[in-house]
Order: structure tokens, then sequence, then C-alpha cells
RNA sequence: GCCCAGAUAGCUCAGUCGGUAGAGCAGGGGACUGAAAAUCCCCGUGUCGAUGGUUCGAUUCCGUCUCUGGGCA
């Protein structure tokens, strides 16, 4: 592993440019790629998915022909993903850029992602099926005796979890007790210790200020383009994929609100509505996450004479 | 022109047998360590359309006016 060190001579810190849905970091991302030749290593949790491009907002093929881009395009709908591929994954892929001599500049908003970068979280090394097989054991166990009860459980098993994740978020309650069945250490044991090791590079992340009412605006137009642009016609072909029935994927926002127009249940103007509101309520999370990180994420200002990659940039160079 | 129904939070509406009012949605704040575009938590004062009257007291009852639906001409 490639630890703290300059890269390329010029730069000190590895980009991360981040930011709530439509809010442009895309275009920051790809300007720094142009003007040092570097690789993109994507952050977000849905373009990683072959065939949903329109309603991921991903890049355009010219953009991906242009600029290497690197955790775009990695799985197909139907396969799992988590936040520990990912970091496996995306640090590969910065040692390989690395070794190209390039920069890699990372660019998404999972927030989840972004963190486990930055954090330098370990997420250690866990056996899938033990876990879900816990998991569905406790699914069980709230589907009978309640999420009260599921909680009570937790209290027990590891009451310091416990006070960090509320009665009600049962998928969380649900994996914390996972974790204590499946491998015998607490969940909170496993997390204090997660954070030791530190961050594998040297970020610095950065994103864009911008006003949440042109950030709303921006969203909302930027729905009808991608209708325009066809999401409905790709969101059918999702709907048609058998293997995708039911898994992460469906949870991408511009594809679940489609069902019930699929079904003849509603008008497609009140799908294209939820997929505005879907959008902003998850731009708001965005934020309060970006913002719950505090002094990690720097604002590009806007009003700086040079462009924004050239601030990044210049923020990352030695000296 | 006449008749009927409305007018209450940004929107849709409930309600007050007369003691200044509350839901859903929107909006805001927050949490987040292997599904994270997920999951979950918290936050509701607004000339109750205007104006007179009755009343200790009116958003609530009565009159008039304005506006919006619907109907009859």
């Amino acid at each position: 592993m490639i630890n703290p060190g300059p890269y390329l001579g010029k730069y000190e810190y590895i980009p991360i440019v981040t930011g709530p849905t439509a809010s442009g970091k895309s275009a920051i991302a790809l300007d720094i790629c142009r003007l040092t030749g570097g690789e993109l290593v994507s952050a977000d949790s849905m373009q990683i998915y072959r065939g949903l491009d329109i309603g991921t907002a991903k890049d355009s093929e010219e953009e991906l022909a242009e600029i290497p881009h690197h955790m775009t395009d990695i799985v197909d709908p139907g396969e799992s993903f988590s936040v520990f591929d990912y970091i496996n994954m995306a640090k590969e892929a910065i040692n390989g850029i690395l070794e190209r001599g390039n920069l890699p500049v990372v660019c998404g908003g999972t927030g989840q992602y972004i963190s486990a970068l930055l954090y330098g979280i370990n997420y250690g090394e866990e056996d899938d099926a033990e876990v879900s097989e816990a998991e569905d054991y406790y699914y069980g166990i709230c589907e009978k005796e309640g999420r009260d009860q599921l909680y009570s459980l937790l209290v027990e098993e590891d009451p310091e979890a416990a006070k960090l994740i509320h009665p009600n978020n049962v998928r969380r309650v649900v994996r914390a007790l996972a974790v204590k069945r499946s491998t015998g250490v607490r969940f909170s044991e496993k997390n204090r210790k997660s954070k030791n090791e530190g961050p594998a590079f040297k970020f610095r992340a950065f994103m864009p200020d911008i006003d949440r009412s042109i950030l709303y605006d921006r969203i909302n137009r930027r729905v009808d383009i991608m209708m325009d642009l066809g999401l409905e016609k790709e969101a059918r072909m999702l709907y048609q994929n058998e293997k995708a029935k039911g898994t992460t994927c469906f949870q991408a926002i511009g594809y679940k609100e489609f069902e019930k127009y699929f079904s003849g249940d509603e008008d497609i103007s009140e799908t294209v509505y939820k997929i505005k509101l879907g959008s902003r309520h998850y731009a708001k999370r965005q934020l309060t996450w970006f913002r719950h990180m505090g002094e990690g994420i720097e604002f590009i200002p806007s009003d700086i004479k040079e462009t924004a990659a050239e601030y990044v940039l210049n923020s990352c160079r030695i000296g």
C-alpha cells in the first residue's frame, strides 16, 4: 500500500470532489482530469451499475471515452455490492493510477464511500453467508415478536451500540445484532477499532458551495432532461431484468418511482414529481452528511477568479 | 342576474356544540461503520377572506361585501 506522501511530485493530496446530487461535481472532476491527465475514481453507489446511465446521471459516453473512469460500470444489476467492496476496489484502482504516474481524482456523492476513504475505515473480513443467516434470524424475531423485543436483545448484547441506534431503525438494529452473532465481536467494539490504520492515502475533499434553492431548481430541471433522454425506457429495461428484481439497484432514485406507472396505477406526471421529490430529499440528506463531516470537507468558494478545478488543484499542490 | 357550496399553515383539508386551532404533504434540522440514491429520528402561530352586528368574549352565530367552484337562467 502506498502511504501518505507526495503524488506525482507535484501534488501532496489526492483530490476528492463531492457534494449533493446535481451540484456540478462531475464537471469539476472531469476538468481536473483534463488539466492533469488524471483518471477519475467514482464514489457513487449507483453509478457502479451497468445500464443505469441516465437516471444515475452517469458521465456521457464521450466523457467515459475521453477520461479513464474507475468504479463506474463495474457490476451488473442484481449483483451485490457494499462499502467493503467499494474501498477495497477503489484503493486498488488508486494504486494502479499512481503506478501509471497519473493523478487519481475521486468524485461522487455517496457519503458513506467518501467517509470510508477519507477516514480510512477498515471494515474487516466477514463471512457473508454467516452474517446474512444471522440477519435472517433477527428479521424473523422482529417479525414474530416486534421491534421493541428485537431492540431489547441489542440492549442486552451490545448496550453501547443500542445507545446509538434508534429502536425503529430495524435494519441497523438487525445488522448490529447479526455482527455479534456471526463473528462473536460486538458491533460497537468492531467499529471502535476500524479507524486505527488511518486513511490509505492523503486525501483532501472539496464540495461546491451552492445555494439550496438553486440546487433544487437544478435537480428539478435535470429530472426533466433525464425524461427527455429516455429515462422511462431505461427504467423499463431494468424492470424487465428478472435477475435485478428487488435488488439494491431498485433503490436508485429515478427507477423505483416507475413501479406504479408501469403497473398502470399512476400517471407519468406523478412519477416525475416523485423522482424530483426523492432527489431533493436525497440532496438534503447528503448535505447533512457532509455538514457533519465539518472541516473534513472544504467548500469551493463561488467567488473565485480561477476555475473550480484550478482551485482544487492548487489546494492539493505541495507547498 | 338568481341559487348552492367553499374561503383556516407554502399546498390539500380537518376542527372549534362561541374561550384565538391540527393532520397529511411540502419545507427545515439530525443520525449514519458491509443494502447508504438505503434506513431511521425530531420540528406545526397561522391577520382561521374582508367588514359590521350579537356577546364578557367570534375563526366559530347573524348581516353585508369580495373572491373561487358548481348549478339555474
